[in-house]
DNA sequence: CTACATTTAGTTGTGTACAATCTAATTGTA
DNA sequence: TACAATTAGATTGTACACAACTAAATGTAG
Protein backbone atom coordinates (compact mmCIF):
# COMPACT_ATOMS: atom_id res chain seq x y z
CA UNK A 1 0.00 0.00 0.00
CA UNK A 2 1.38 3.19 -0.96
CA UNK A 3 1.56 6.29 1.02
CA UNK A 4 -0.08 8.95 -0.50
CA UNK A 5 1.51 11.20 1.53
CA UNK A 6 5.19 10.17 1.02
CA UNK A 7 6.16 13.15 -1.24
CA UNK A 8 5.72 15.20 1.70
CA UNK A 9 8.02 14.12 3.86
CA UNK A 10 10.91 15.99 4.54
CA UNK A 11 13.86 13.00 3.30
CA UNK A 12 11.93 12.81 0.20
CA UNK A 13 12.72 16.94 -0.86
CA UNK A 14 15.35 18.05 -2.74
CA UNK A 15 14.65 21.57 -1.76
CA UNK A 16 15.10 21.21 1.96
CA UNK A 17 18.98 19.73 1.96
CA UNK A 18 19.35 22.75 -0.37
CA UNK A 19 17.74 24.90 2.14
CA UNK A 20 19.33 23.26 4.93
CA UNK A 21 23.15 23.06 3.89
CA UNK A 22 23.19 26.35 2.57
CA UNK A 23 22.22 27.65 6.10
CA UNK A 24 24.78 25.61 7.87
CA UNK A 25 27.62 26.59 4.96
CA UNK A 26 27.03 30.06 6.16
CA UNK A 27 26.94 29.10 9.68
CA UNK A 28 30.35 28.10 8.94
CA UNK A 29 31.96 30.72 7.45
CA UNK A 30 31.03 32.89 10.37
CA UNK A 31 34.06 32.24 12.52
CA UNK A 32 36.55 32.66 9.86
CA UNK A 33 34.61 36.28 8.22
CA UNK A 34 34.24 37.88 12.10
CA UNK A 35 37.90 38.39 11.74
CA UNK A 36 37.42 40.47 8.52
CA UNK A 37 34.77 42.01 10.33
CA UNK A 38 31.97 40.89 7.49
CA UNK A 39 28.97 39.30 7.51
CA UNK A 40 28.38 36.15 4.85
CA UNK A 41 26.46 38.49 2.55
CA UNK A 42 28.88 41.04 2.97
CA UNK A 43 31.44 39.03 2.48
CA UNK A 44 30.21 37.94 -0.97
CA UNK A 45 29.28 42.06 -1.63
CA UNK A 46 33.38 42.39 -1.05
CA UNK A 47 34.04 39.59 -3.54
CA UNK A 48 32.09 41.02 -6.33
CA UNK A 49 33.80 44.60 -5.66
CA UNK A 50 37.55 43.05 -5.49
CA UNK A 51 36.92 42.03 -9.33
CA UNK A 52 35.52 44.84 -10.34
CA UNK A 53 35.90 47.99 -8.31
CA UNK A 54 33.69 49.51 -9.30
CA UNK A 55 29.89 49.24 -10.10
CA UNK A 56 25.93 50.68 -9.91
CA UNK A 57 23.44 48.55 -7.21
CA UNK A 58 21.85 47.27 -10.04
CA UNK A 59 24.84 45.84 -11.59
CA UNK A 60 25.81 44.52 -8.17
CA UNK A 61 22.72 43.17 -7.55
CA UNK A 62 22.56 41.23 -11.02
CA UNK A 63 26.03 39.00 -9.44
CA UNK A 64 25.04 38.71 -6.09
CA UNK A 65 21.19 37.83 -7.27
CA UNK A 66 20.01 40.31 -4.53
CA UNK A 67 17.25 43.87 -5.18
CA UNK A 68 17.84 46.73 -4.05
CA UNK A 69 16.27 46.17 -0.66
CA UNK A 70 18.62 44.07 1.10
CA UNK A 71 21.63 46.06 -0.41
CA UNK A 72 20.70 49.39 0.71
CA UNK A 73 21.17 49.03 4.13
CA UNK A 74 24.07 46.50 3.47
CA UNK A 75 26.37 48.81 0.98
CA UNK A 76 25.34 51.21 3.91
CA UNK A 77 27.07 49.15 6.60
CA UNK A 78 30.03 48.44 4.72
CA UNK A 79 30.10 52.35 3.72
CA UNK A 80 30.27 52.74 7.64
CA UNK A 81 32.82 50.10 7.58
CA UNK A 82 35.12 52.14 5.26
CA UNK A 83 35.55 49.41 2.66
CA UNK A 84 33.00 51.12 -0.21
CA UNK A 85 32.13 54.46 -1.04
CA UNK A 86 28.72 55.33 -2.45
CA UNK A 87 27.84 58.17 -4.86
CA UNK A 88 25.41 59.06 -7.46
CA UNK A 89 26.69 58.83 -11.15
CA UNK A 90 26.87 62.50 -12.51
CA UNK A 91 25.73 60.97 -16.20
CA UNK A 92 22.86 59.28 -14.13
CA UNK A 93 21.71 60.98 -11.41
CA UNK A 94 19.10 56.94 -10.63
CA UNK A 95 22.60 55.37 -10.68
CA UNK A 96 24.27 54.86 -7.32
CA UNK A 97 28.20 54.55 -7.77
CA UNK A 98 29.59 51.73 -5.93
CA UNK A 99 33.60 51.95 -5.81
CA UNK A 100 35.74 49.98 -3.39
CA UNK A 101 38.23 51.95 -1.35
CA UNK A 102 41.69 51.65 -0.66
CA UNK A 103 40.73 50.14 2.74
CA UNK A 104 38.58 47.59 1.00
CA UNK A 105 41.48 46.78 -1.23
CA UNK A 106 43.68 46.36 2.23
CA UNK A 107 41.53 43.17 3.57
CA UNK A 108 41.76 41.28 0.25
CA UNK A 109 44.83 39.76 1.17
CA UNK A 110 43.51 38.37 4.34
CA UNK A 111 40.00 36.98 2.70
CA UNK A 112 42.67 34.96 0.73
CA UNK A 113 42.70 32.94 3.44
CA UNK A 114 38.69 32.10 4.14
CA UNK A 115 38.28 30.08 1.19
CA UNK A 116 41.78 28.08 1.75
CA UNK A 117 40.12 27.37 5.39
CA UNK A 118 36.85 26.63 4.52
CA UNK A 119 37.58 24.02 1.83
CA UNK A 120 39.06 21.66 4.37
CA UNK A 121 35.86 22.47 6.89
CA UNK A 122 34.21 20.22 3.83
CA UNK A 123 35.67 17.59 3.96
CA UNK A 124 33.74 16.18 0.61
CA UNK A 125 35.80 14.09 -2.47
CA UNK A 126 36.94 16.29 -4.86
CA UNK A 127 35.20 14.68 -7.41
CA UNK A 128 31.92 15.25 -5.32
CA UNK A 129 32.64 18.83 -5.09
CA UNK A 130 33.09 19.18 -8.70
CA UNK A 131 29.89 17.30 -9.25
CA UNK A 132 28.09 19.52 -6.96
CA UNK A 133 29.45 22.31 -8.76
CA UNK A 134 28.72 21.44 -11.82
CA UNK A 135 24.89 20.41 -10.61
CA UNK A 136 24.18 23.70 -9.27
CA UNK A 137 25.37 25.64 -11.76
CA UNK A 138 23.25 24.31 -13.78
CA UNK A 139 20.59 24.68 -11.97
CA UNK A 140 21.58 28.27 -11.76
CA UNK A 141 21.54 28.34 -15.02
CA UNK A 142 17.67 27.06 -15.94
CA UNK A 143 16.60 29.64 -13.99
CA UNK B 1 50.96 34.63 -14.29
CA UNK B 2 48.50 32.73 -11.81
CA UNK B 3 45.50 35.04 -10.41
CA UNK B 4 46.32 34.90 -6.66
CA UNK B 5 43.00 36.17 -6.18
CA UNK B 6 41.05 33.58 -8.66
CA UNK B 7 39.70 31.67 -5.27
CA UNK B 8 37.83 35.07 -3.75
CA UNK B 9 36.05 35.14 -7.75
CA UNK B 10 32.43 34.26 -6.90
CA UNK B 11 32.19 32.00 -9.99
CA UNK B 12 35.10 29.79 -8.03
CA UNK B 13 32.78 29.51 -5.09
CA UNK B 14 30.62 26.15 -4.02
CA UNK B 15 28.69 28.05 -1.05
CA UNK B 16 27.66 30.77 -3.28
CA UNK B 17 25.38 28.70 -6.14
CA UNK B 18 23.80 26.77 -2.85
CA UNK B 19 23.60 30.16 -1.04
CA UNK B 20 21.76 31.68 -4.50
CA UNK B 21 19.66 28.14 -5.07
CA UNK B 22 18.37 27.84 -1.98
CA UNK B 23 16.66 31.73 -2.09
CA UNK B 24 15.47 30.94 -5.83
CA UNK B 25 13.86 27.62 -4.92
CA UNK B 26 12.17 29.45 -1.70
CA UNK B 27 11.27 32.17 -3.76
CA UNK B 28 9.43 29.24 -6.58
CA UNK B 29 7.91 28.21 -3.79
CA UNK B 30 5.94 30.97 -2.57
CA UNK B 31 3.58 31.54 -5.62
CA UNK B 32 2.03 27.76 -4.14
CA UNK B 33 2.54 27.87 -0.61
CA UNK B 34 0.52 31.82 -0.73
CA UNK B 35 -2.21 28.97 -1.49
CA UNK B 36 -2.25 27.33 1.70
CA UNK B 37 -1.18 30.65 3.69
CA UNK B 38 2.14 29.13 4.48
CA UNK B 39 5.67 30.69 4.26
CA UNK B 40 8.62 27.92 3.29
CA UNK B 41 9.55 27.68 7.11
CA UNK B 42 6.04 26.98 7.69
CA UNK B 43 5.43 24.36 4.99
CA UNK B 44 8.68 22.28 6.29
CA UNK B 45 7.28 22.53 9.79
CA UNK B 46 4.13 21.60 8.77
CA UNK B 47 5.85 18.52 6.85
CA UNK B 48 7.43 17.07 10.09
CA UNK B 49 4.06 17.82 11.77
CA UNK B 50 1.59 16.01 8.83
CA UNK B 51 4.44 12.96 9.91
CA UNK B 52 4.92 13.32 13.39
CA UNK B 53 1.59 14.44 14.48
CA UNK B 54 3.23 15.04 18.30
CA UNK B 55 6.53 16.42 18.87
CA UNK B 56 8.53 19.36 21.74
CA UNK B 57 10.10 22.07 20.51
CA UNK B 58 14.03 20.77 20.62
CA UNK B 59 12.55 17.33 18.84
CA UNK B 60 10.97 19.51 15.88
CA UNK B 61 13.94 21.82 15.63
CA UNK B 62 16.42 18.72 15.30
CA UNK B 63 14.53 17.44 12.24
CA UNK B 64 14.69 20.90 11.09
CA UNK B 65 17.54 22.31 11.59
CA UNK B 66 16.13 25.65 13.62
CA UNK B 67 16.51 26.53 17.23
CA UNK B 68 13.85 27.74 19.39
CA UNK B 69 15.13 31.69 18.37
CA UNK B 70 13.27 31.23 15.07
CA UNK B 71 10.81 28.33 16.24
CA UNK B 72 8.98 30.40 19.20
CA UNK B 73 7.68 32.97 16.56
CA UNK B 74 7.15 30.35 13.83
CA UNK B 75 5.09 28.64 16.14
CA UNK B 76 2.87 30.93 17.45
CA UNK B 77 2.15 31.89 14.32
CA UNK B 78 0.90 28.69 13.08
CA UNK B 79 -0.75 28.30 15.90
CA UNK B 80 -2.93 31.91 15.76
CA UNK B 81 -3.51 30.66 11.92
CA UNK B 82 -5.12 27.03 13.85
CA UNK B 83 -2.83 24.45 12.36
CA UNK B 84 -0.81 23.45 15.43
CA UNK B 85 -1.73 23.57 19.10
CA UNK B 86 0.66 24.21 22.17
CA UNK B 87 1.31 22.94 24.84
CA UNK B 88 3.23 22.85 28.11
CA UNK B 89 3.68 18.96 28.99
CA UNK B 90 2.50 18.05 32.40
CA UNK B 91 5.32 15.45 32.70
CA UNK B 92 7.81 17.84 32.09
CA UNK B 93 6.68 21.56 32.14
CA UNK B 94 9.56 22.95 30.08
CA UNK B 95 8.71 20.93 27.11
CA UNK B 96 6.06 22.84 25.28
CA UNK B 97 4.17 20.23 22.60
CA UNK B 98 3.66 20.80 19.57
CA UNK B 99 0.42 18.76 18.21
CA UNK B 100 -1.06 19.15 14.63
CA UNK B 101 -4.71 20.47 14.46
CA UNK B 102 -7.39 18.92 12.49
CA UNK B 103 -7.81 22.17 10.46
CA UNK B 104 -3.49 21.40 10.06
CA UNK B 105 -4.58 18.29 8.72
CA UNK B 106 -7.06 18.69 6.51
CA UNK B 107 -4.41 20.91 4.48
CA UNK B 108 -2.22 18.31 3.79
CA UNK B 109 -4.28 17.05 0.93
CA UNK B 110 -3.76 20.50 -0.90
CA UNK B 111 0.05 20.43 0.27
CA UNK B 112 0.43 17.71 -1.90
CA UNK B 113 0.21 19.53 -4.78
CA UNK B 114 2.74 21.26 -4.06
CA UNK B 115 5.92 19.34 -4.52
CA UNK B 116 4.18 17.80 -8.22
CA UNK B 117 4.17 21.36 -9.53
CA UNK B 118 7.59 22.33 -7.85
CA UNK B 119 8.72 19.18 -10.33
CA UNK B 120 8.18 20.60 -12.94
CA UNK B 121 9.11 23.80 -12.42
CA UNK B 122 12.72 22.31 -12.29
CA UNK B 123 14.03 21.40 -15.51
CA UNK B 124 16.49 19.57 -14.24
CA UNK B 125 17.31 15.22 -16.06
CA UNK B 126 16.05 12.91 -13.40
CA UNK B 127 19.74 11.60 -12.94
CA UNK B 128 20.83 15.06 -12.09
CA UNK B 129 18.30 15.39 -9.22
CA UNK B 130 19.19 12.08 -8.13
CA UNK B 131 22.83 12.90 -8.05
CA UNK B 132 22.48 16.59 -6.40
CA UNK B 133 20.25 14.73 -4.01
CA UNK B 134 22.45 12.11 -2.82
CA UNK B 135 25.33 15.09 -2.56
CA UNK B 136 23.33 17.21 -0.46
CA UNK B 137 22.61 14.34 1.77
CA UNK B 138 26.32 13.51 1.85
CA UNK B 139 27.54 17.18 2.34
CA UNK B 140 24.53 17.09 5.09
CA UNK B 141 25.71 13.66 7.23
CA UNK B 142 29.49 15.14 6.72
CA UNK B 143 28.04 18.34 9.32
C1' DC C 1 8.25 69.94 -26.42
C1' DT C 2 5.40 67.61 -23.27
C1' DA C 3 2.63 63.74 -21.26
C1' DC C 4 3.63 59.28 -20.08
C1' DA C 5 6.26 55.09 -19.52
C1' DT C 6 10.47 53.19 -17.79
C1' DT C 7 14.38 52.78 -14.89
C1' DT C 8 16.99 53.02 -10.54
C1' DA C 9 17.34 53.26 -5.62
C1' DG C 10 15.25 53.75 -1.41
C1' DT C 11 11.52 52.66 2.02
C1' DT C 12 8.28 49.85 4.56
C1' DG C 13 6.55 45.72 6.42
C1' DT C 14 6.81 40.81 7.28
C1' DG C 15 9.29 36.77 8.21
C1' DT C 16 13.08 34.29 8.97
C1' DA C 17 17.99 32.93 11.09
C1' DC C 18 20.97 32.74 14.77
C1' DA C 19 24.12 34.16 18.65
C1' DA C 20 23.78 35.37 23.26
C1' DT C 21 21.35 35.68 27.25
C1' DC C 22 17.62 34.75 30.49
C1' DT C 23 14.23 32.15 33.22
C1' DA C 24 12.00 28.34 35.02
C1' DA C 25 11.80 23.49 35.68
C1' DT C 26 14.13 19.36 36.44
C1' DT C 27 17.91 16.39 37.61
C1' DG C 28 22.25 14.96 39.69
C1' DT C 29 24.91 14.77 43.76
C1' DA C 30 27.56 15.77 47.86
C1' DT D 1 17.78 17.43 51.17
C1' DA D 2 20.11 21.80 49.84
C1' DC D 3 22.20 23.22 45.86
C1' DA D 4 24.85 23.05 41.62
C1' DA D 5 24.37 21.70 36.96
C1' DT D 6 21.62 20.83 33.14
C1' DT D 7 17.82 21.33 30.06
C1' DA D 8 13.95 23.51 27.36
C1' DG D 9 11.98 27.47 25.61
C1' DA D 10 11.61 32.36 25.35
C1' DT D 11 13.66 36.82 24.62
C1' DT D 12 16.74 40.29 22.66
C1' DG D 13 19.48 42.22 19.18
C1' DT D 14 21.48 42.12 14.61
C1' DA D 15 21.29 41.10 9.83
C1' DC D 16 19.45 39.50 5.99
C1' DA D 17 15.64 38.52 2.05
C1' DC D 18 12.04 39.97 -0.60
C1' DA D 19 7.39 41.79 -1.99
C1' DA D 20 5.17 45.97 -2.59
C1' DC D 21 5.43 50.65 -2.94
C1' DT D 22 7.49 55.49 -3.53
C1' DA D 23 10.26 59.11 -5.58
C1' DA D 24 13.29 61.00 -8.70
C1' DA D 25 15.52 60.98 -13.12
C1' DT D 26 15.48 59.75 -17.74
C1' DG D 27 13.70 58.09 -22.22
C1' DT D 28 10.26 58.48 -25.78
C1' DA D 29 6.09 58.84 -28.68
C1' DG D 30 3.13 61.95 -30.59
Amino acid sequence: MEDKYACLKLENQICFPLYACAKEVVRRYKPLLDKLDLTYTQYITMMVMWEHKKLNVKELGQYLYLDSGTLTPLLKTLEKKGYLSRTRSADDERNLIITITDKGMEIRDAAVEVPAKMGSCFNMEPDDAATLYKLLHKLMASF
